[in-house]
DNA sequence: ATAGTATACTTTGCATGCAAAGTATATCGC
DNA sequence: GCGATATACTTTGCATGCAAAGTATACTAT
């Protein structure tokens, strides 16, 4: 049969794998903040920096508009973040971390050292060679 | 603030957006055939080898059980493959494929060369770095 | 000023992914 | 043989991802 549709000759299925597999991998990490990964991400993307709008998160987060919509409405049950109006365009929303959203990042800021520990066996090195596959390979899907 | 809890130094991010972005960027390529990218999956190891258990499927293509039947059930429904009892154990059921189900592979077997052309800038070479990176990051999760 | 267009989000419908519970059947231990 | 387990799937409830439609507001060209 065809070499190339022999389905572990893949790339895609490969990243199907281990991205389901990270997510999986980070639940028990998030537990304790009752949080999934994309809220994670959100989390992280605004612990780099609050009181930004919308659309600069769904830029650096890379999620789906319709799915934020819904995600910023349970941080906000989660009372992880604040949405505020935007004074000059009302179209425009921004999104502030509240005082237990900031305060998340010090048991967040473990996570990361915590998911290395169960990467066993992977150095930095590889680590570091895959991180520029990655970019390189992203680009052609920009 | 903490370096390692930065959005850009994360493994799992980019396989999150690559992921998504694989998915994304198989959606026009699958639309002739009319099954999404997990369908995909399931058909490309079917048509490798099928007359397999629902379990056999699982493993190889590493899909959710609860997905999966569903899954099943559209591939039938899209007379893709058939599901058959096994006779001698009353709780397996072993999947084949129609005559039609065989027949796309015919309509597939273009659709890798078609998703390359979509990765321009990315040698063969460094797919099989990535390859086999993302193997031996795989292992981590086994 | 106004119509037309662009922008910023939200909502909706469908398809998973995941965990946990449920069902049916097979196998094991005694 | 029978009860206790294990196995093979299915079902369910929740959380996205995706595309497309919808809403509100801002901007642009005439």
């Amino acid at each position: 049969m065809s070499v190339t549709l022999r389905l572990e000759n893949q790339l895609c299925h490969r990243f199907y794998l281990l991205s389901n597999a990270f997510t999986r991998a980070y639940r028990p990490l998030l537990e304790e903040l009752d949080i999934t990964y994309p809220q994670y991400v959100v989390m992280m993307a605004l612990w780099e920096k609050d009181d930004i709008t919308v659309a600069t998160l769904l830029d650096k987060t890379g999620i789906d508009g319709g799915a934020m919509s819904l995600m910023l409405k349970k941080l906000v049950q989660k009372d992880y973040v604040e949405i505020h109006k935007d004074e000059k365009d009302a179209r425009v929303k921004v999104i502030k971390l509240t005082t237990k959203g900031n305060n998340a990042k010090q048991v967040a800021i473990d996570i990361p050292a915590q998911m290395m520990c169960k990467l066993d066996g992977f150095s930095e090195d590889e680590a570091k060679q895959l991180r520029d596959l990655m970019d390189k390979l992203q680009i052609c899907f920009d």
